[in-house]
DNA sequence: TTCATTAGTTACCGATCGGTCATAAATTGG
DNA sequence: CCAATTTATGACCGATCGGTAACTAATGAA
């Protein structure tokens, strides 16, 4: 048996939670915020989504399958295994700072807010690290393999440090860097370790 | 004339303060929290300190006056201006990671959580942004005049990225990074600046 | 000793927090 | 048309939020 059909579809609802929690970060986003961004009612929230930390590693789980996305239509699209890497990036760089998307990046919030206390973040959070740690050693693996990059760098530690920069890149974007400063400091970042 | 003397000492109070925000930000900070870190009543809290906001900027000051401070005996301590940057990161690490300080980093937590909507806090982490740019730069420019960096490199570069990266390192080590990994990528960073 | 002044303590404030529940509305199967 | 089921709605919950005011305690000056 069919009840009353729902009057809203959960996919734009889910978009709007996470840009609101993208936005101001999940403590500082309140049910009321939800309500507004969503423009459904507080029990409708409840019926859907669960609770409030629910919904937010449901808008987490999709904001980091965004990424993902983005990242493998990149790599898909490359031409050459180095240059995959360099349109990774810079696609993040686009689309963290975009006209229609809050400033920063979800996820280094979410590192620095809730992954200290929240194992559940931690996980999901670990989980995302993993993924992109290991397509982008793969990434300059191929590269090596292809002696578009030196024998004598590592793969592993180059990724590494590619991640941390993107993470200090959002940080950074905080206290009002622009998309070209960050694809400026990117490429002299990625001209010193290639 | 005189009143009756306060029974604690207020720069332990502000101590006190800065570690409870440091190890959980601003808003998952509550007044509760700030009473049983320093020992002392609401009421002794806001007469001395004026309300939760104000609490926060001195603890934040406070923060930030150490972070300088650190630097200032690095780099008076330091055997050339190259390694004087090197004593000066690597110190970073050291303080933020060390048993009795919460893991991480205040100034990268404050500048995610509030420097996008507080202006007081943007203008203080401004600030302090000038403050170690233009250091580390001098000290970068004067390495390259006695010819320990070369010539074709660009200090106000070389000091973004590396600010940038300890933005991210300090991300990083929200997910689980020990100090001697933190070392480790420092070390790997400056080597492909340098 | 008295009094002004400052600090410590407690009870209390309205607002908002996240979350629940009873009810009304809308749909389909019988 | 009626019953069963699901959704939408708004009133309501206790707890906690940041903040305040009234009162007590302790001090030095007069």
């Amino acid at each position: 048996m069919v009840g009353r059909p729902r009057e809203f579809d959960p996919d734009e609802v889910l978009e709007a939670a996470m840009r609101a929690f993208w936005a101001n970060g999940y403590e500082s986003t309140s049910l009321s915020d939800l309500v507004a961004a969503t423009g459904l009612h507080k029990g409708s929230l409840y019926q859907s989504f669960g609770d409030k930390h629910s919904l937010f590693l449901q808008s987490l789980n999709r904001y980091l399958d965004e990424v993902r996305e983005c990242k493998k239509e990149a790599l898909a699209n490359a031409e050459s295994p180095l240059s995959g890497i360099r349109d990774v990036l810079h696609g993040f760089i686009d689309k963290s700072g975009d006209g229609d998307c809050p400033h920063g990046c979800l996820a280094v919030k979410t590192l620095v807010e809730m992954a200290p206390h929240d194992p559940e973040v931690k996980l999901i959070m670990d989980k995302h690290k993993q993924d992109m740690q290991g397509s982008m050693q793969a990434q300059l693996e191929e590269a090596q393999r292809n002696g578009e990059l030196a024998a004598d760098k590592s793969p592993e530690m180059i990724t590494i440090l590619l991640m941390v920069f993107m993470d200090g890149l959002a940080t950074w974007g905080n206290s009002g860097a622009s998309a070209e400063e960050g694809h400026a400091l990117l490429t002299a970042q990625l001209d010193a370790l290639f």
